[in-house]
RNA sequence: GGCCCCGUAGCUCAGCUGGAUAGAGCAACCGCCUCCUAAGCGGUAGGCCGGGCGUUCGAAUCGCCCCGGGGCCGCCA
């Protein structure tokens, strides 16, 4: 629609160049936009105001001009008006917004989607939260927005892999070890004494009692290194296993696992140094080797292999993010916590120094969740291993409110989660408001069916019934469902489509308030259900492109 | 000290990559169920968009400075 009408007043253009009545042959770039205020049309462009400086003439004089050769842009527009500095304002006819309810009902559950991403490879990897404990609920707001974003993505035509990075390869895992270690000697009735730093949670108490359930006390026999070393790596098969598992009931599935430790058995680290080395990118200095990452606009260098030997955790970044380009990726995303913002600099000046371009990471920063419950914060010491776990408030609010509270606002700002109010079941909880939309309409055709009136079928409906201003409303924001989903994949902005969901269940809910569905006139309830049907339609796609249910009773 | 994010209604937040009279939800107040689900709807009230300067036809939006809140600056992961 916007496309067509975009397409008019390119020709409008040119007819005056033409004509003579614009002179200066500079074709513009036409922006349309959906004006704040529905007095000032459906579609409004500022066209005569850019044009104005290459003109050299009066906004207005060129907006009307542009009007005169642009008649009614072939049937599509029912007015066109000249307003305020001069702007052009578009009215369209009915007929072209009714259009979209075929279009939706043809497409179902493909209405939204687009192939604008032309099918380019992108990973996004997120979560990656160490296998040395539950997910949290910071972890959650991660899972649920890098989810949504790479169905957002896959929507908009991309074609995206979900990764898993799994750390399992640095000084967490000998301390986890020695943590589980710990405790099943003290389990056996040893005394012991249990480190400042040791992760310090009940859970790793449970790991001990499945190791000894598992295998007995045998593993204490071991040698104290090598004890400790199964300990780790039993701990991390069951804290990964139960991560996993978390994840599944929250709706999310990864479609790879990586492996940080294979990076070196497969000696990815040290090829990718080597590189590096080869480029004149690093340095030794006092033992340790640095990469020159002040080169690229870091603010300060960076270690890669310590003076004794052993590499940074950085090291094992860099390989892994040169082989994701290595394996095709022409799009790389990274969803971190808000806290390691300062490592973006860092590994763009990794991307740069192996020439790709900066742009071809980007990092998506999660802001902090703060919990809370009735208005009253919610402690969290993490010291104490007392963290609130995802799987906790799953438990307490359910799968969908707790994706929706997380996605409800744009990511880099901090959350206010009050579990008080994810579990009410009010209309102060939007998540039920949109999902309750979805019910009512569905109880509508349950209503309609009784009365022996199926969903209709498209081209056995006279949808010029459809008289009121709220009914073309509805199909208007119907209309702007694709381009919303495709400027949230653009954006990485899931919550544009939380807002979405938002307005349109508004408007149903108004129009359902105000009118009947099934009215006297056959036609007209025909109409009407149809239309409501394209509403839910609409209202599920958006539900299930976001990971949330769209329940057909409440 | 350096860098990042934030500052919009009493509260929580949108504001589509510069547009017209700045929006929504909650809280407050007033209304609506013999009617397809009241987990709903309608209405009223509420604003120096933190402050200043600049860029231009035009700024909540872009740039610089200041104020205020949060965060990060390891040979930790």
């Amino acid at each position: 629609m916007k496309q067509r009408l975009g397409d008019q007043i390119q020709k409008a253009i040119e007819t005056c160049f033409r004509t003579g009545s614009l002179d200066s042959g500079q074709l513009p770039d036409v922006h349309l936009e959906i004006p704040a205020h529905a007095e000032h049309g459906d579609f409004a462009t500022n066209v005569a105001m850019t044009m104005a400086k290459q003109e050299r003439k009066a906004p207005r004089k060129i907006a009307e001009a542009l009007v005169a050769a642009l008649g009614d842009g072939e049937g599509l527009c029912s007015k066109i008006e000249i307003a305020g500095p001069g702007f052009i304002n578009f009215y369209l006819a009915p007929g072209c917004w009714y259009g979209v309810l075929d279009q939706v009902m043809r497409q179902g559950a493909d209405y939204g989607k687009s192939d604008v991403g032309a099918g380019v490879p992108i990973q996004i990897e997120f979560v990656s939260a160490n296998p040395t404990g539950p997910l949290h609920i910071g972890h959650g707001r991660g899972a649920a927005v890098g989810d949504a974003v790479a169905s957002l993505l896959t929507a908009a035509g991309y074609d995206v892999q979900r990764e898993y990075y799994v750390n399992d390869a640095g000084n967490q895992v000998g301390l986890l070890g020695r943590s589980i270690w710990l405790r099943l000697k003290e389990l056996r009735g040893d005394t012991i004494d249990f480190p400042e730093d040791g992760y310090r949670g009940d859970y790793i108490k449970d790991v001990a009692a499945s190791l000894r359930d598992d295998q007995g006390y045998g593993v204490l026999d071991l040698a104290e290194d090598e004890s400790i070393e199964v300990c780790g790596l039993y701990g991390m098969k069951v804290l990964l296993g139960m991560i996993e598992k978390d994840l599944q009931e929250f709706g999310i599935r990864f479609d790879n696992w990586y492996s940080e430790k294979s990076l070196y058995t497969r000696d990815m680290v040290n090829t990718e140094l080597a590189k590096l080395a080869q480029k004149g990118l690093t340095f030794k200095e006092d033992g340790a080797l640095w990469f020159r990452t002040t080169e690229y606009g870091d603010d300060k260098d960076r270690v890669l292999i310590r003076s004794d030997g052993t590499p940074t955790y950085f090291a094992s970044d860099v390989a892994y993010h040169m082989e994701k380009f290595e394996r095709g990726f022409k799009k790389v995303i990274d969803v971190w916590g808000a806290d390691h913002h300062g490592y973006v600099p860092r590994m763009k000046a990794v991307l740069k120094g192996l020439g790709h371009s900066p742009e071809d990471l980007e990092v998506l920063m999660i802001q902090m969740v703060n919990l809370l419950r009735g208005g009253e914060p919610v402690t969290m010491g993490k010291r104490s291993g007392s963290f609130v776990t995802l799987r906790d408030v799953v438990e307490e609010v359910g799968k969908d409110a707790c994706r929706f509270f997380f996605l409800m606002r744009r990511a880099d700002s901090q959350l206010d989660f009050d579990l008080a109010l994810a579990k009410e079941q009010s209309n102060d909880n939007p998540v039920y408001y949109v999902q309750y939309a979805h019910a009512r309409i569905c109880s509508i055709n349950r209503n309609a069916a009784d009365a022996g009136l199926e969903p209709p079928v498209t081209g056995k409906v006279d949808v010029s019934k459809l008289v009121l201003d709220e009914e073309l409303d509805l199909a208007k924001q119907l209309q702007r469902y694709p381009e919303s989903v495709v400027g949230a994949a653009q954006a990485l902005e899931p919550h544009r489509i939380i807002y979405y969901l938002q307005e349109l269940a508004t408007q149903f809910h108004s129009y359902y308030n105000r009118q009947r569905v099934m009215t006297e006139d056959l036609e007209t309830s025909k109409a009407r259900l149809y239309l409501v049907n394209a509403v839910r339609t609409v209202l599920e796609n958006a539900l299930l492109l976001l990971g949330l249910n769209a329940p057909e009773r409440m």
